[in-house]
DNA sequence: ACCTGAACACCGTTCAAGT
DNA sequence: ACCTGAACACCGTTCAAGT
């Protein structure tokens, strides 16, 4: 059904959807009850594609890196659901269910506490999307424009950042920063486990 | 002229402003070429509210904390301008631009290279922006539904979780992580300065 | 159970015409 | 320079009527 979005968001109308199935608009309204449906059906597809395969097999913090990389390559091309994701609860979509559930059973075998499970999936997720949006946006989005003179700091700084890809290079920058805090904060919740490294500790299963 | 956004932003619409304003629709786009010219407007009065005074006085990683909640707190109060700011360029918007300028002349003297200082300004907003959004979430957006039996440690972690605001547990989380990780960062990044901490480290100014 | 066709209540935006 | 009024080209959604 919905594999047919290759014409961007914007064009995602339900009158364009009609068309493409060669049926009236208002026959949508016997699959769907609004729009929101079809929005959270075409999310629920998307994080079907999510690679969260790592929290069975890595350590927690390897399956977190690939699990957020992965996540956040998949929203860059589908950025008009992020604004819709923050909203529309989970229940109902089995596909997601299932991907949290990969990596809440993955952080708690790496030895996060059950009642902190939540708070590091959405840190990590708020972060991913956010960073899926502004991969998506103008390259000039930093230029002051004629107020240069008022921002010299802030205009030299933006002038010195040439890095290929710069919302890969913010997005690799805050990424390895919150999991290196991530790992800090778990080595302080749990004793010291014995033979390994912290940040390679399995815990139990 | 704006202040009277007082009923939220699913009512701010050109007709509903027109109407306050005691105005044809019409006569606004004598003074905005679009509807997007008025958001920016908006959120470059918001960001004249956000509090970047601590990097004048304050290490940078106590002002960078205290400039996240500040941003936080109030993208909460506008959710609905987040997705815009991710597209919308900076130039134009004076208080805008006057705030990163804060950010970055703050973060430069605490001994961030020129070059990274937008990376860590843009992982930082990303992670406050997505932040604010979560903030704004129906509170039983987690709810799994009739699927928990196939997600029994993720709905284990859900109830598990039982601060007054989730929300702003997720978001301590993320930043203390952050913030911890960025911290560590910059002291790989320079040789140990005399004296004083990395953490606490001033820099030349 | 699923469709059509007409209609409704909106959107943002344009443009000729006025003062 | 700034306004009005009418119009345009859309939106999502509802609902009686058909098969």
């Amino acid at each position: 059904m919905a594999l047919i979005e290759s014409r961007g968001y914007r064009a995602l109308t339900m009158a364009a959807l009609a068309r493409e199935l060669r049926v009236s608009p208002s026959a949508l309204y016997n699959h769907v009850r609004a729009k929101q449906d079809l929005l959270r059906w075409i999310q629920d597809h998307v994080n079907e594609g999510i690679d969260a395969s790592g929290f069975a097999t890595e350590p927690w913090d390897v399956a977190l890196e690939r699990w957020a990389r992965s996540y956040r390559d998949a929203y860059a091309r589908h950025a008009p659901l992020v604004p819709v994701i923050a909203v529309a609860p989970v229940a109902g979509a089995a596909h997601t269910i299932a991907m949290y559930e990969r990596v809440a059973a993955g952080l708690q075998a790496g030895g996060w506490p059950a009642e902190a499970v939540i708070d590091v999936i959405v840190a990590v997720e708020s972060f991913v999307l956010a960073s899926a949006l502004d991969a998506t946006s103008p390259p000039d989005i930093f230029d002051v424009g004629d107020l240069a003179a008022q921002a010299p700091v802030f205009a030299a700084a933006v002038a010195a950042r040439r890095a290929a890809d710069p919302a890969r290079a913010a997005f690799d920058v805050g990424l390895t920063a919150l999991l290196d805090g991530l790992r800090t904060r778990l080595a302080r919740l749990q004793p010291a486990p014995s033979g390994e490294t912290s940040s390679r500790a399995r815990g139990v299963n």
